[in-house]
DNA sequence: GCACACAATGAGACCCAGTATCAATCCCCC
DNA sequence: GGGGGATTGATACTGGGTCTCATTGTGTGC
């Protein structure tokens, strides 16, 4: 569960503390997005004694390391979402808060597209899509 | 400059007040995008005596007629630019700031794969690209 | 196995963007 | 010109996130 954050962690050259390892295991036990609130949330709720300013380091860190990412919702709040560390997109269920990951498909040839047009180079790009998972589609 | 704006906002059924008349100003005055603190700030210089509240109403207000869009910086900041109301994505220059807009080229092929691939419907997305205009790219 | 340097921690103060409240004011329609 | 409802600004408040700093815990070299 929790395991391949923190391996990813000891790896990047990251210190396995006792408060890492028990949010690792927090995020590990979420699927789909959460908000550093819920983490927050979590920890106080089992009298973890964590900190806030604790795990706001540690999403930084998983951050740095692309294990973890910050979407924005179009509500416009922030949530991160568990990840791979290669580059690809999100699909946000708007219902549920489900999240799967697609990899490129097809965007390049858009910011092409859209450098040719404008005389812009572009160096990064940040693409979100929203809708219903085939849970909350099938449920409705 | 701003009678763009408030013909608009006129057109829409909105008051315009004194202080709406200002603050489009300040925004038809800056190019590219700028973030509610930029106008508070120019707004404070200027002692126009207009209010914090009053440029984040009017600002949500510009945003719901689509002639303002709310973009997510890649440092994660929020800023607005003036835009058509019609549906595009924005090209912002992470050097001066500068905004182009572009017209779908090709996302809706991205969205229906992603569909596809995941089982998900997708209701909107969101797509900003980042990189460098014309200009600063040549004074690199 | 131990000690040590230094990274990490938690508590709390702090900051900033944005929102809510509310009495006073201003627009627009008649 | 008058009236009613929308708008305003001051201010308090909220919620996410950062900073500080004394204390604690970790991995490393021995």
């Amino acid at each position: 569960m929790s395991d391949e954050l923190l391996r990813a962690l000891d790896q990047a050259g990251v210190r396995l503390t006792g408060p890492r390892r028990e949010i690792a295991a927090l995020i590990a036990k979420r699927n789909g997005h959460f908000t550093a609130a819920d983490l927050i949330a979590d920890a106080s709720k089992r009298r973890l004694g964590v900190g806030r300013a604790t795990i706001f380091r540690l999403l930084d860190l998983l951050a740095e390391q692309g294990l973890v990412e910050r979407v924005d919702l179009p509500d416009g709040r922030h949530a991160y979402v568990p990840c791979e560390p290669s580059h690809h997109h999100h699909l946000v269920c708007v219902a549920c808060g489900a999240i799967a990951e697609v990899e490129d498909c097809g965007i390049d040839a858009v910011t092409a597209e859209a450098s040719r047009r404008s005389g812009f180079t572009i160096d990064s790009h940040r693409l979100e899509l929203f809708g219903r998972c085939p849970n909350c589609r099938s449920a409705n």
